[in-house]
DNA sequence: ATCACGCTGTGAAAATAATCACATATTATT
DNA sequence: AATAATATGTGATTATTTTCACAGCGTGAT
């Protein structure tokens, strides 16, 4: 497989978020410069980057809106749907099965785990909350490969290494420490404080 | 001003963060190389970064940890203290609050804002919550420079509007929209959703 | 006092990413 | 049917980012 860059990734993605909407409003053709401008980018890097995809447009009309995001979404996701878990009902974790549930119909947050008594065996948005020792084996019997890491600080490092063991490939891990796992696991850092610096600096920097 | 590259920025917020870390385990000097390990970075990557920052270390003990974290600390931001106001006392809101609250000192929430009368007049986390309509003159009078969006999606362009008008100068979108500014406002964009497509594609792609 | 070691700081090189520019294609118009 | 207008797709170019490589320095050992 050709080497895509990740920032190519990225800008595929919210391509696809814009497509979505666009398909949903009824548009059936955009040109890429309709897109960049949609998706905070460049029509030549719109082009370039659907040059990974490998979907061609028409000079006349630009790029069916349905084909395009079709193309895209089978580019970065071949799988019909996708099943992910989430470790940790806290505000946080409620907040995203929430925003899940209406946002991504090919991603399914199919069990949510805690610690808490009083969170287990109940329901969140649709989704049902087992005791954190079960992961583990929902994870293997499952064979879920996508987890999203929400449990207090203290807590992700056991969880991830307890997730790794069990056969996840990928953490999207929301606690601020770096998480140690295994040279096949993939972590993306979402640390929402390293977000709010970032415009902080470019509020005061630029 | 010679322009940083942005992922400089994040890498250096990385490290800022590591370096705290460090300096309440009392650890006093590290190298590059740790760094760079504990921070996902490479060496020679570490080394290039603080040459935007302007410190230097030893060549026998690396840098000093408390030194270098307030160099850039000092660098990202100047100001002794940044307030930050946060819309929307949601699910996710209330994280951030909680959040922000046991993470970094330099970054206060000074006030949070919401539609529903259930929510005003409350404090979370010791955050007091006004009527969204008052935020516009909070920022004002308080001279607020960055807001943090996580309100429902259809009434985030209303509010990003109204902050903008105020002279806010940067804004952290938790919602999945793409907000229209002024030039002059800078958007941090932290879609979730997009976070965890991100992980997908690379369980299945690489 | 001298030497060896291992780090930092940085110019230079390599790799990567973004932009340009234009040949090509498609449609609407005359 | 020919022409004009406009957008795509991509080789070439430019800009940016990362990595390399090594001089120079400070420390501890001999």
């Amino acid at each position: 497989m050709i080497k895509i860059a990740e920032n190519t990734i990225k800008r595929l993605i919210v391509y696809k978020k814009e497509l979505n909407r666009l398909k949903a409003e009824g548009k059936k053709f955009i040109y890429s410069h309709v897109l960049a401008a949609l998706s905070g980018s460049q029509p030549h890097l719109v082009r370039r980057d659907l040059m990974a995809v490998g979907y061609s447009g028409s000079p006349a009309h630009g790029y069916s809106v349905k084909e395009l995001e079709s193309s895209i979404s089978d580019f970065l996701c071949s799988s019909r749907q996708v099943k992910v878990i989430l470790i940790g009902i806290g505000n946080l974790g409620r907040a995203i099965i929430d925003y899940c549930h209406k946002q991504n119909p090919k991603i399914a947050i199919s069990s949510a785990f805690d610690i808490d008594p009083n969170k287990i065996n109940k329901e969140y948005h649709g989704v049902y909350c087992f005791h954190i020792d079960t992961a583990r084996n929902y994870v293997i019997e499952n064979e879920i490969k996508v987890a999203i890491i929400t449990v207090p600080d203290s807590e992700a490092q056991t969880i991830a290494t307890a997730l790794s063991d069990a056969g996840i490939r990928g953490i999207l891990n929301f606690t601020p420490g770096r998480l140690r796992v295994p040279e096949n696991v993939y972590v993306e850092n979402a640390d929402m404080m390293l977000y709010l610096e970032k415009v902080i600096y470019f509020v005061q920097n630029v």
